[in-house]
DNA sequence: CAAAAGACGATATAACATAACATTCTACGC
DNA sequence: GCGTAGAATGTTATGTTATATCGTCTTTTG
């Protein structure tokens, strides 16, 4: 019913999927793409587009703004990271290759991690939700609520 | 089930049922808020803090950002409004007086509209999930889903 | 009435995001 | 290879959302 999330144990191997999803979608796995979404899957916990940026700058300096945003759109669009709304902040999705996300983010209001837990029962009742309320729900169906996570509540 | 889902009819009711919130609890309406909440109900759909912000410019001209977001602020803490966080808009909550807001956000992605759809499905479902993932759920734990609405799909 | 707490005003600035247009790169047919 | 079309990136400027800080006023309470 409900897998268990895990971090990016492994940024080598997240990049290689990465860059096996867009392969196979013709998309293109460009050097600034790759290296944000890079710089996503190290961070380990939600990063803001402008931490990217800043993290960007190698030698002369860092991006401007609309470069940072436009990897951010196309990483978005192809299922590899997701933006949560409530912190302006984005992460790494933890299984790209599919193309639903049911489930749920649960963020630490105290860590600030963010944990994408799938569990089929809450996608099925937001889709019967949705269903019953006439709505038809679009692919950007991740939900986030606010708690604290277990380590934080045990100190 | 699903509770029917209702705008506001009645801003005279709203204002007056916020007010005996407020009384019960100690917390002052005061104007500003009474103004920042009277406007939110009367959008009638989700509408950005500057957009209040122009709205209640009477005479000499609007107010300055910090009054209309320690409103929200308070209105928020009182479970009176919420923040659509997928689209930084406020709305006003449908049912101010219960402390818990189970359900789920529809957001139109058409029409803009947010339908605050009562669920008690979602609610146990995501509660499950945090419980699981050993969360602890806190208290402003309304998702928001991005679809299409009835009205928007049928032309 | 005095003190304390809460609310509000005002200024400035931080943080987040995009518009618009120029330039460079890449894939692809020839 | 070579031209070209489309995609990607660079650059500048600006729009939008939100908060920090500090001073003043108002309300509550003893």
């Amino acid at each position: 019913m409900s897998d268990h999330n895990h971090m990016h144990a492994d940024p080598e191997a997240a990049l290689a999927r990465a860059e096996r999803v867009c392969r196979e979608r013709g998309a293109r796995f460009t050097s600034q793409r790759r290296r944000v979404y890079e710089l996503i899957v190290c961070a380990g916990e939600p990063v803001t587009a402008y931490e990217l940026l800043h993290r960007m700058g190698g030698d002369g300096g860092h991006p401007a703004p609309p470069t940072v945003y436009r990897a951010l759109d196309f990483l978005q669009a192809h299922g590899l990271v997701h933006r949560l709304a409530s912190q302006s902040r984005f992460v790494a999705c933890d299984h790209p290759e599919t193309g639903a996300h049911g489930g749920v983010f649960l963020v630490c209001d105290r860590c600030g991690r963010a944990l994408e837990w799938q569990d089929e029962r809450v996608a099925r009742a937001v889709a019967r939700s949705a269903r019953e309320a006439g709505f038809e729900l679009g692919d950007e169906v991740l939900p986030e609520v606010e708690g604290t996570c277990g380590d934080c509540r045990r100190g």
